[in-house]
DNA sequence: GTGAAAGCGCTAACAT
DNA sequence: ATGTTAGCGCTTTCAC
């Protein structure tokens, strides 16, 4: 059995609640019964059972963080930022994975309001609505904070980087290179962040006059298999585009996969650039141009914002933009 | 207030243990009460406070998975594996990183003691003794399994790579090629995986006479910038070098990063394999060979352990050996 | 088949 | 300053 409270009460003859006190460093407690009962708990190694005092005081010291992957440099990345003050303020981090999966969000999020974690950061998968009543209900249950992906017609805090305008200055970057037929690469173009860069796309055509063609936006899916044939098609067929926005890391990797299988030259043929948080962006061949989200930060700052609510209970729904950079290689040059 | 199983008792006239015998599907419960019942939790969206069971049972259905870091394809995909297994079985996963820090690590463990989560997943951080005794401690009160990094003094479940026969195969291949000077750029060796491969290393330049050398063992450490000097010195120095294994994947990005630098054409003047689960290695200037470890099945194989003991308490030890592979590409050529 | 009551480990009134 | 007691939400004997 392990040592509990109630046995280092009894082995010192002393009463429950005191030793209770003692812990929480009650100003009602003598230093010296305080010094007594911190010297014998650590002799016997007490620790104390986190979900005993969370049934009274509903707090369990954990937060719940929903991805749709961790595969993936960016959220890998967010869930550093997000560690690095859990850690600070004492919380323990669960991680939950959707896999893209809406049903499967759905129901993490249900089981979610059960008391398991405080709090719950999460970036929606592709296939939520920007009003999903399940992400609206649970967050009236419990602070939800979303952080990248997000359902937008919630009102609930969020994190996110300026995707409109980084879309559009990748865009311009490409133009300015020489691009005069741009291809969109969409992933899921129900998700906030691509709606967001597709529109920062259209926005950056019609401003530069290169006229926006709907046949530019290529409709990726979720499956890997099937959109390297789709690239592959749609880079056979047509052959004047010279440029082209990778609005996910995955769809960068794949279309180099699928320019070398055709010998599409990048740059010469083809400038790429993508949003994406690769660590090995400069060692690719060509080194990569990206977008690169602030993910560490995006995590931080999600995760502090939830501490604040958690800590101090008062909830001032706001939205935090953190921009992206550009990072120009030789995938655009 | 949330709804409890009390409030469901109340509102329908009958006793609390009635109503938790319901859920708990009990024989002793006529079709119709617990019919009446579970229709009656669905319609007010009753959802079990999951830590209210676990004082009584110590059983709260989360489990550790404890990692030197999360932004690397091998513990990332492994926390694919562990998640895959973990939702099937309704588990919860948190995860700690340790950020190769043992102090840090010791006291998530210790922390760990409390029953926050009944079992524990772990890939221990350089520095970790192979004997540490708040591991062997901590494996004595909590179902606790090594991956990957283990502490091979202490006698519990483990699930590891073959790292001696692929680091021996790294270098054959690397001599098959034609490489006679190959260098070893060590991630700490105090650890486990590290030991293997320098082992396997040492021994295939035994078996295939060609000298060891142990001037070519370049012991790197955490350090990044570091790191990056010490290599950019260790191969401006020894340019009769003509071969190396890194035994991590970030020494591989910085051996690239550095031979860019330099002016080394990989593979001509050297080749380069790496221990390594990088996406993007087929990707990278040039193609990188890699000796890729089964990330998802160990993490897989690791949880399935797990929980095979946190389910029926028979603990029988075990080591499982899940092979690498050896992915030949150009930076052996 | 159903209910009453004790108790899991801890906190927080409320005494003393 | 210290002790008593009543829960938190649930499970589990043990009665009925």
């Amino acid at each position: 059995m392990n040592i509990t409270i109630r046995k280092i009460a009894k082995d010192l003859r002393i009463a429950v609640s005191t030793v209770s006190k003692a812990f929480n460093d009650s100003h009602e407690i003598s230093e010296e019964t305080k010094q007594k009962i911190l010297e014998y708990a650590a002799s016997v190694n007490y620790i104390p059972n986190p979900y005993a005092g969370s049934l009274k005081n509903r707090k369990t010291k954990n937060i719940a963080v929903v991805l749709p992957e961790v595969a993936d440099s960016f959220f890998s990345n967010s869930i550093n930022g997000i560690e690095s003050v859990a850690v600070t303020k004492g919380y323990h981090v669960m991680v939950y994975l959707t896999h893209e999966n809406p049903a499967r969000e759905n129901s993490i999020l249900r089981e979610l309001r059960s008391g398991r974690a405080d709090g719950i950061l999460i970036s929606v998968s592709t296939g939520i609505a920007m009003d999903s009543a399940m992400h609206a209900e649970v967050s009236k249950h419990i602070p939800l904070i979303f952080f990248d992906r997000v359902c937008e017609g919630i009102d609930s805090t969020k994190v996110i980087t300026d995707d409109f305008e980084s879309s559009y200055n990748a865009v311009r970057h490409l133009i300015l290179k020489g691009s005069r037929n741009i291809a969109f690469l969409a992933f899921a173009e129900e998700a906030s962040i691509i709606r967001q860069r597709l529109a920062g796309f259209r926005k950056a055509l019609l401003d530069f006059g290169i006229g926006s063609d709907e046949n530019n936006v290529v409709k990726c899916s979720q499956n890997d298999a099937e959109n390297f044939i789709l690239l592959k098609n749609f880079f056979s067929c047509n052959n004047k585009v010279d440029g082209v926005i990778a609005s996910v890391e995955k769809l960068a990797m794949q279309s180099y996969s699928v320019c070398r299988d055709l010998n599409i030259v990048i740059p010469d043929k083809l400038r790429v650039v993508a949003f994406s948080n690769l660590l090995t962006a400069a060692l690719l061949n060509p080194p990569l141009t990206t977008v690169t989200q602030p993910a560490f930060e995006m995590g931080r700052t999600a995760a502090n914002l939830l501490f604040g609510i958690l800590e101090n209970k008062k909830h001032k729904v706001e939205s935090i933009v953190l921009p992206s950079v550009l990072y120009e290689r030789d995938s655009t040059s």
